[in-house]
DNA sequence: GATGTATTATTAGATCAAGTAGTACAATAA
DNA sequence: TTATTGTACTACTTGATCTAATAATACATC
């Protein structure tokens, strides 16, 4: 495992956590069953807080890369190499852009779009 | 025209301007033909900008509530009370709703949801 | 001088992302 | 017991961004 955290970039620790593991595992440096450091252990080694680390496990685990289990460790999903390939978040800005022509299909300014789109994600909480 | 600004009220003024002046047409209070007071009289009884009354202006003669004709002033549209009842912004909420219901069941995050909403709405300026 | 319309710039307020900090829990291995 | 695992939660700070509204113009038309 070398991960390594540039605070310079701007991208988020998050995320350059997460394109990293996505980045070894497609390109077969690390593979199907491979043990990930745990949370703590990462978070300490890169100087980065706990929760960063979660978080970015997390999201590693919802794309089906990694697999978390419990007291026993993170280990490489099965499917690991083939679901990198998978963006969900294209996925999701193809929904939202299909949505969003709709509406000002239908004539709706922006701002509308703003409002309408800011009130639904409010009711969630 | 008896139009009130409630300054205390969430609702954003150009909106409560809009609605107002829907109310009023729904309820058959004014009708086709009627001449509404020019953006810059309103502005300055209801100690509000011109551009926000504009904005609203601008909103209502989209959705075929009023007619601007220029220099002759703003009257009432002809359907006026007709197209009141074709509310687009509900129709926009609904396509919003469903887009994000379909993302959230993609799995992702509001977070990201957000992100690609964002993204998505600053290409257009 | 009045109309609607358009532009740019600016302010105030709210909202959110990212990260940190601290704590807590159940499960389990040593 | 003791330590470690993933997980979950709240609270906080910082910085960025956006909305709504204001302000000040400017234009063509009549």
């Amino acid at each position: 495992m070398e991960i390594e955290i540039d605070v310079n970039d701007e991208t988020p620790i998050f995320l350059q956590l997460v394109n990293q593991v996505k980045e070894m595992v497609s390109s077969g440096a690390i593979t199907t069953g491979f043990s990930l450091p745990s949370i703590r252990q990462l978070a300490n080694e890169l100087g980065v807080n706990q929760n960063t680390v979660a978080k970015a496990y997390k999201m590693l685990e919802r794309d089906a890369i990694i697999v978390a289990r419990g007291y026993r460790g993170t280990f490489i999903h099965e499917n690991a190499q083939q679901n990198c390939q998978v963006n969900l978040q294209d996925k999701g800005v193809e929904i939202m852009a299909e949505a969003i022509t709709n509406m000002r299909a239908l004539g709706l300014t922006d701002s509308e779009i703003r409002i309408s789109f800011t009130a639904l994600m409010k009711q969630s909480k």
